[in-house]
DNA sequence: CTGAAAGCGCTTACAG
DNA sequence: CTGAAAGCGCTTACAG
């Protein structure tokens, strides 16, 4: 019969009413600030047993007012749906639960558009630091942070304006590269890179890896291709249709630049099993644990997200960091 | 010169002190309710064009504790390392997003612990509602959420507790296991069920629509086997270690209840092609895009995510909900 | 050892 | 058309 909709939830006013307390010493108990030399035992245990019994739970909004303090940490990324970006967002949450705050995970689909809004909600609503994972061009957003006067960090794609994390792209990409050169009758002058976004920053780092191993082995090497496709299965299979229309023209080795990449060379190299034999050797930069059962020949080179988001966290911790200090984590090779 | 690092964030104060108004008058107009008989446009333009130069950012802490709503939506699923939840997580922000709030997914990794905290944490946040994804036994959770008066839904497990949203299981597993015994030459009483765990909700039914399948086209079958081995690649590598020891042993066929155990059975068939041939065609209640490419004859179920989370999304604005109500979605089957 | 009071930044019913 | 005031729920320096 209570027909009362509205019945509030309890506050630290409620639990000193029915403790016969003050609420200054309700909130002092609750926080285990007490021993401090204030409230006695049994006046500390009376109102926990109350709070207990009436369900009492904190209003973090009015906490978060009073102290300025949110207890939210934020993360940006482009997507859930590869193993680099979901290792990371899992990793971060983890780290950010040991700390005692709440992850907040968001994906922008790489549009400008959603990162700003995102960036400037996260920022209202106080958030205590602010992770860009993969954002390809971070200076707006760490600008946005600055201005809000809250620490921020770049993972994967580095930026000016703020401290970053990455992989060592360009070594990796040279042992992934030299691996293609290695097994038996690769020549390195007719390897192709696939995949990937001109101008951006672990495209062009893996290419001059590339470049590295290619021209090593093959000094006067110019005949190398590099196809800066994108990322969508569909624009690498367009890609690959227009650069190999006959068997002359069959690579003799592919490093492919991302996991998506991978997933459009596939699809061509079921239709065209003639201009792509499995026989050709793949390296992919990325990591994906069906890959490893694919037909033909696989290597990857896998991120390592847990130091990654270890080294972020550390750079957060460090008192005076310079703007554009860079922490390089080597990946790992997956034979 | 200005050491003052405490330079703190302007609020509708610094506004009104600046534009020569009232606080009250800097709210209306910030919040777009000036027009509602109330203040001068003229006024209005000098408080947009102050808050404007003094780079003002609301405080949704204050305004959520004013407001007792914090523009929070928050969804919790087991991890983002499949598609389906990934799926489910990226549909989710888009939806939150078109409504104007801001998105919480976390992954718990399926601890019950880490569970309810953060359960308890986003409702101390005051979030908005939640919804509940792949949670095994989400009772508990949708206690805590009617206790704080915040609605919630249950994805992809119902629960008496809360209304859900559920893939047609059965349906879909009957029509995978059908196209599994279709496939010339499969004998229905040597199908090899893999994964899950026992008494959950989805496993069960799956087991369910497998049996009819098998049983229609067996009528008197009582030979399936079904191996309830959990999600892990190595659980399930495992298991068919113990099932299948010899080539006398080797099912006609096997219905794969997640992609994680697709994966362990995928290191089985690499390390014994004996016991376990690429003929051996395999139906997977999962989707991922890359094992459409491997070798050997593999079917799909795919889960339909972006209809889950409309239709939880409907259930929401729904008034009076029975607590009980499940929708089901069908998935599509990919050949 | 404990309480009264101020204040975090916002919104809205109310009075003028 | 506009402002003064109360209040959301909490924390902490201060006075006793």
């Amino acid at each position: 019969m209570h027909a009362k909709a509205e019945k509030r939830r309890p506050t630290i006013y409620d639990i000193a009413r029915d403790a016969g307390v003050s609420p200054a010493s309700v909130s002092l108990v609750l926080n285990g600030q007490w021993a401090r030399q204030r409230i006695s035992p049994e006046m500390a245990e009376r109102v926990e047993e109350t709070a207990r019994r009436l369900g009492y739970r904190v209003n973090r909004q009015a906490r978060g007012l009073r102290l300025s303090r949110s207890g939210l940490a934020g993360m940006l990324i482009p997507h859930y749906r590869n193993r680099f970006f979901a290792g990371l967002a899992e990793c971060f949450e983890e780290q950010a639960r040991s700390l005692g705050l709440c992850p907040i995970v968001v994906s922008t689909q790489r549009s400008e558009d959603t990162q700003s809004r995102f960036v400037r909600t996260l920022l209202d609503q106080r958030v205590e630091f602010l992770f860009f994972a993969g954002m390809n061009d971070p200076a707006r957003l760490n600008l946005a942070c600055r201005d809000a006067e809250t620490p921020c960090i770049n993972l994967d794609i580095p930026g000016r304006e703020a401290p970053s994390v990455v992989t060592n792209n360009r070594d990796a990409a040279r042992q992934l590269t030299s691996n293609l050169i290695r097994q038996g009758g690769v020549q390195a002058d007719r390897l192709l890179f696939l995949g990937g976004i001109e101008g951006e920053f672990a495209t062009e780092e893996r290419i001059l890896g590339f470049r590295d191993a290619t021209s090593e082995a093959v000094p006067d090497n110019h005949a190398d291709r590099i196809l800066r496709c994108g990322y969508s299965p569909e624009s690498t299979m367009t890609a690959l249709t227009r650069v190999i229309p006959s068997p002359e023209t069959t690579p003799s080795g592919v490093f492919v630049n991302s996991i998506t990449a991978l997933e459009g060379l596939l699809q061509f190299r079921s239709a065209r099993p003639d201009l792509l034999p499995l026989a050709v050797p793949i390296g992919c930069f990325d990591w994906d644990p069906f890959a490893a059962h694919l037909p033909g020949n696989v290597t990857m080179m896998r991120q390592d997200v847990d130091q990654m988001i270890l080294a972020a966290f550390q750079l957060l911790t460090e008192a005076h960091i310079e703007r554009n200090r860079v922490i390089v984590v080597p990946a790992a090779f997956v034979p």
